[in-house]
DNA sequence: TATAGTGCTTTCCCAAAGGAAAGTGGAATA
DNA sequence: TATTCCACTTTCCTTTGGGAAAGCACTATA
């Protein structure tokens, strides 16, 4: 016999989100990936685009999402070498995920505001 | 005339997209939220239901929730009190955010298991 | 020759997140 | 009378995230 349960079971919901939210976590995974999508593929570029963000914080979040394979990083050589950034493939994946936190969020701040 | 730049323009995703984050950021929130929409109401079901979390950080982010009036507290007088907990209707706004991570998530997994 | 840009790394530091464990006060139950 | 349940709180501690500032190796530009 199972053990009785009070609550009622979500984890077939909450596992999988949790799954999404070890991969995006922090401030900053997201706003890199919009960056890097949206063109910017050079360092500087991404880091001048996300105010507020570090060198320190974007090179160790970089590297990230490289692991995750969401961003590819090439470096082109020459002289001198260049190094870009690319979303990859899979990253496209996420962008339901964005485009919901990028409505919700506009809607959010509407509300709040209309509230003061 | 304007400062020139030669990164792309991404602050009109990044902005509302960071507001999202900054309601329901951190582990919990969302299983929070997915747990008593799913009819856990009551504190000790809702902390039985969600994996790993403790009293502490539950009562911390029932608050969080309830100042973002995504969640409501209700005290139910009678011998003993019942404290209840229920989501806001505003709440509901978040489901395509929960559904496009949650789909994610199972996606996600599979690729992972898949690679292995 | 001096300065600026590129793609970072390094050090130092602080605050917030979060885990473990125990406790609390009242009421119900055995 | 003893134990249990409920909804938390409290304390202590560790980990993580992240900011500030400086530096570095290389190349390009003035």
């Amino acid at each position: 016999m199972a053990a009785k349960k009070a609550y009622c079971d979500c984890i077939e919901t909450i596992k999988p989100v949790r799954d999404a939210l070890d991969v995006i976590n922090g401030k900053w995974k997201l706003p890199i990936i919009i960056s890097v999508g949206v063109g910017n593929d050079r360092f500087t570029d991404i880091q001048e685009s996300i105010p507020g963000i570090t060198p320190k914080v974007l090179a160790k979040e970089l590297k990230d999402l490289e692991q995750h394979r969401l961003v590819v990083r090439t470096v082109i050589d020459g002289y001198p070498v260049k190094i870009t950034y690319q979303l990859a493939q899979y990253a496209d994946t996420l962008t339901p995920i964005i485009y919901s936190l990028k409505n919700w969020g506009l809607n959010h701040r509407k509300k709040v505001t209309d509230r003061a």
